[in-house]
DNA sequence: TTGAAAGCGCTAACAC
DNA sequence: GTGTTAGCGCTTTCAA
């Protein structure tokens, strides 16, 4: 029966098939609990935000972690193992009943248990560099720093001299390292470092940070690079409300997913941090860990995209 | 052991206590899997969005359906269901080796073979009202027909003569009975059926029919109802580039759960389909049917919420 | 109170 | 090519 239905025995296959009909057509389902209790896993991963703990489900809302979300879900699979979302921040109690065979934990922020509790409990870990070096842990990371030269090579070329730097108040690797990042950018280029710090996600706080970077500070800046996640175009609405005119008087790129960049006018630069080419390292390293017992290796370091549109191209004249 | 570990013996508080501090220290975890084999039941339940078949996994970029996706997450973990996320459209062998205790199913399309596919498979399914009838299907769904009668009550309350209805072309339950309300409300009320079909969901097509709905007919409407999800502050631009004031010359009502429609200028009215109402009545529903063994009731109608914002209401004189 | 055993449904191994 | 059996790790039942 078992050798039937799946390829193990040496039947025929005119005789595999035959079983297979009857089996189909008498309405037989094997039991997945079953095979998977003789299999020794489940084949099912867990996926965690670690971001926005304190509003544990909103992380969906953001273009960023709905495709990430999305392309994790589908690579894994195409894997053959299916995902079960899990809120931020957690708790033993949510997935301790759960019989996952690795959890996926995406930018974890610094105090987040979560991390050591499923070591803890011997359950393989993916996430970002900050949990490099944990015996059981692997990571795939975004390369923040080249992000950010990206970007502010690209504002320079364009001649613009004073950017300034949106990022939020997170405690998420990612956004530390786009921070340290700027810093080393502004220092070897001798320009002056301009960040403001947005208190919240959200496009509310992010929109008023947004105004503040562009109505403080000792002059006007001529470019703004966002790495919050806000909706384009009311970045841009806010930039015109202060007197900007992009991209005439002010350069603008934003690390976004969204799709209404595209749609803008003038259309919006964006950093695209690619969520599916991270799914994708994640969940191949995910598998390789699992099933080909692969040891700790250096993870993989996933680029970003620059899709230079309208609004960071200084007009000719 | 088992006794112990969980509350079914009747052992001393005293023993339970100590033999469960030994175990955990001992690093000891019931394997979850062999819980799910003898319980007979898995806790698992998946998660399909019918809705955009041909892109499985853009759903997530819904507001509404990230929405929806996190409050059925949140409550049926809440409730000890862990969710997996399924692709729309997805086939047998992409969940057949999970063990499923039920399915949810949002939004099917008409021709969507999957809830036939799971209710031969004898999993439980929820969705919405088209699968009324069926035995082994339930339904949680919104009360379209009131969305539709109380935003273009408010047209009306607020002067509006000439609506204008844009609707994407999609087969979902939903979609035709907004369709169908909207019809029965202008001839209820002797007003001129006026209806914009979008080809495709996204925001450039929906873009495109919102033009198409204010520059074509035999004269420019003066309220704009939306149901099918697009940027609110994409739509305000569109508006005025066909040389609209909002809301002095239109007002403009959304169906969306974007929150962008709160920071525009001016904010945007939005009608709310209330995702995270749904998600909790179809997840008790779930849960009713599971464990307590209900039978096919009528389901649950969720009323919808217009937030009315500047953008209906007619500027004073 | 403690211990042993049956059995959930499957698959891999071994005997026929 | 077909049939039987052991055992995955747990919980429940029955015996000591």
């Amino acid at each position: 029966m078992s050798a039937a239905l799946n390829g193990t025995g040496r039947l025929s296959p005119e005789v595999r098939e035959k079983a297979r009909e009857t089996a189909r057509r008498m309405g037989y389902r094997p039991n997945a609990t079953a095979r998977q209790l003789r299999a020794g896993r489940a084949r099912l991963i867990g996926y965690v935000v670690g971001e926005l703990a304190d509003t544990p489900w909103t992380f969906l809302e953001s273009p960023y972690f709905a495709r990430l979300t999305g392309a994790t879900a589908a690579t894994a699979l195409a894997r053959g193992y299916a995902v079960v979302l899990l809120p931020a921040g957690s708790l033993q109690s949510e997935w301790a009943a759960l019989p996952l065979d690795a959890v996926v934990v995406a930018d974890p922020v610094a105090d987040d248990r979560i991390v050591e509790d499923l070591l803890a409990a011997r359950i393989p870990v993916f996430s970002d560099r900050s949990v490099e070096g944990r015996p059981g842990a692997h990571w795939v990371d975004v390369d923040a720093a080249a992000a950010v030269g990206q970007a502010l090579d690209h504002f320079h070329a364009q001649g613009a001299r004073r950017p300034v730097l949106v990022v939020p108040d997170s405690s998420t690797r990612f956004h530390r390292e786009v921070t340290q990042a700027h810093r080393a950018w502004c220092a070897a280029h001798g320009v002056p470092e301009r960040t403001v710090r947005a208190a919240e996600p959200g496009n509310g706080p992010v929109i008023r940070a947004v105004e503040t970077a562009l109505t403080s500070g000792p002059d006007r800046p001529d470019a703004l690079l966002l790495v919050a996640e806000a909706s384009p175009p009311l970045v841009l609405d806010a930039a015109r409300r202060h007197g900007y005119a992009v991209p005439g008087d002010l350069l603008l790129v934003c690390v976004s997913e969204d799709e209404t960049a595209l749609h803008t006018e003038p259309p919006v630069t964006t950093l695209s941090l690619r969520p599916d080419a991270v799914a994708e390292a994640g969940i191949a390293h995910l598998v390789a860990v699992l099933e080909r017992g692969l040891r700790e290796t250096g993870g993989a370091l996933v680029p970003v995209r620059l899709d230079v549109r309208a609004s960071s191209v200084r007009p000719g004249p």
